[in-house]
DNA sequence: CGCCAGTTTGACCAAGATCAACGCAAGTGG
DNA sequence: CCACTTGCGTTGATCTTGGTCAAACTGGCG
């Protein structure tokens, strides 16, 4: 389902961010309008990168459609996925001056590029600004501490079961997940790897708890034999 | 070395703080001054709670002396340890209604409390005060990122090492670390057992990387050494 | 001195990794 | 249209790392 046949990795702007220079008063006090004003559209197709590993960091997206996954490639290979974003997320906004992870498209996305420099400027106008992504960033940070328990923690069914009830939490609906990444994503998210992954998988449905249709799509059958899990 | 004698857990205050209505002008562009204002010095003895699970959260805090473990018991026993904090290190500052973790003083402790409050009051009189905030956030995210790297993908040596070099990079001296925290601390903050941690760290004297002249003090014999086994 | 708490070491065990094969659906090209 | 390939995903057999259980060691302290 791509439109234009096969750009290797950069894609299409639309709108053009107008620049922040000055905002009519009428903006002055709706930060997440006026974020909308400087942040440029972009679509990504299927397994390319937004951004790779080292790249200059002077940029943050939010996702508008689509799974994006951050990632890091250890030297002998061992890969570590440190997040999937969904529609709505915010990432890469940090303030080092290179990538620490990469971002790459799971299936194709669109996401909205806010620059580094637009968005201080902005702060500097609308201070309140500061503290919304200020606790945007700390909800990231909660985020990543319930992640270092379950990654030191957890055994492997309790891992599994907690991404489920996770990505049931995001869908649309809670009967049935839609799985956009691969069964190597989800090891290497979870610290296992794609063998327990699948292995677990399939006791789950052995028992009854789960459904898997097809390999992109779980259904929750049992989610109190899946709960019973993941609490201990 | 404990002054008063037992005191089971809420301990003795020092300099008032000033209430952050107005401050003089000769203050407002320093944030970190106007910080110092609203906080309150307070001593912790070894081994009791500043603040445990569950309790109110509304307020954060800054290390001044000793060291801080900010950890999670699970119903079934097993442990967490989030993080270490050292003199200069903030730690409980969130915008959640509840402590997620418990933070209690490793050894002697003396800690630095800004009320939410106060700080928000503050926030709004110097605006800057939101970004050197969202700055230390951003920091203490990163941090988690690689620690959830290190929990996810790296081997018992791996974190060993990891451990070892990070608390060399933060000691006074660079030749020999001070661990204050026990073999079982370090065990629960590195995803391992305390059997572990102990065969590995006497591994590593084997070889000769390392001296443990007693449990809490570690010798860096052979930096090199421990920076093989970190990298891979 | 003997106790206690924390640490270290050893023997054994199990969860999950590794290695290998097979299944299955979507291309691809004759 | 049908063999052949290719890229996941799944399953099985075996091995390794680190966990578990148990005992010995150490230093401080009543």
């Amino acid at each position: 389902m791509v439109e234009q046949s096969a750009a290797t990795s950069h894609d299409t702007f639309d709108r053009a961010g107008l620049a922040a220079a000055s905002l009519p008063a009428s903006v002055q006090f709706d930060p997440l309008a006026a974020l909308e004003r400087i942040g440029t559209r972009r679509r990504v197709t299927r397994d390319t990168a937004i951004y790779a590993e080292g790249d200059p960091s002077d940029s943050w997206y939010k996702v508008a459609a689509g799974t994006v996954r951050l990632s890091k490639l250890l030297a002998d290979g061992r890969r570590h996925v440190a997040e999937f974003c969904f529609d709505g997320d915010c990432f890469g906004f940090d303030n080092t001056a290179e990538r620490v992870f990469s971002a790459d498209a799971v299936g194709d996305v669109i996401v909205i590029r806010y620059s580094r420099r637009a968005t201080d400027r902005l702060i500097d106008e609308m201070p309140q600004l500061a503290r919304h992504l200020c606790d945007m960033v700390l909800r990231d940070l909660a985020h990543a501490q319930t992640r270092m328990l379950l990654l030191s923690r957890m055994t492997a069914p309790e891992r599994v079961v907690s991404f489920v009830l996770e990505m049931s939490e995001r869908g649309e609906t809670k009967r049935a997940i839609e799985v956009p990444m691969s069964r190597t994503d989800i090891a290497d998210y979870l610290g296992l790897t794609i063998e327990t992954v699948c292995r677990v998988l399939s006791s789950f449905k052995r028992e009854g708890a789960i459904a898997i249709p097809n390999p992109h799509r779980i259904e929750l059958c049992d989610r109190s034999a899946l709960e019973a899990v993941g609490d201990p």
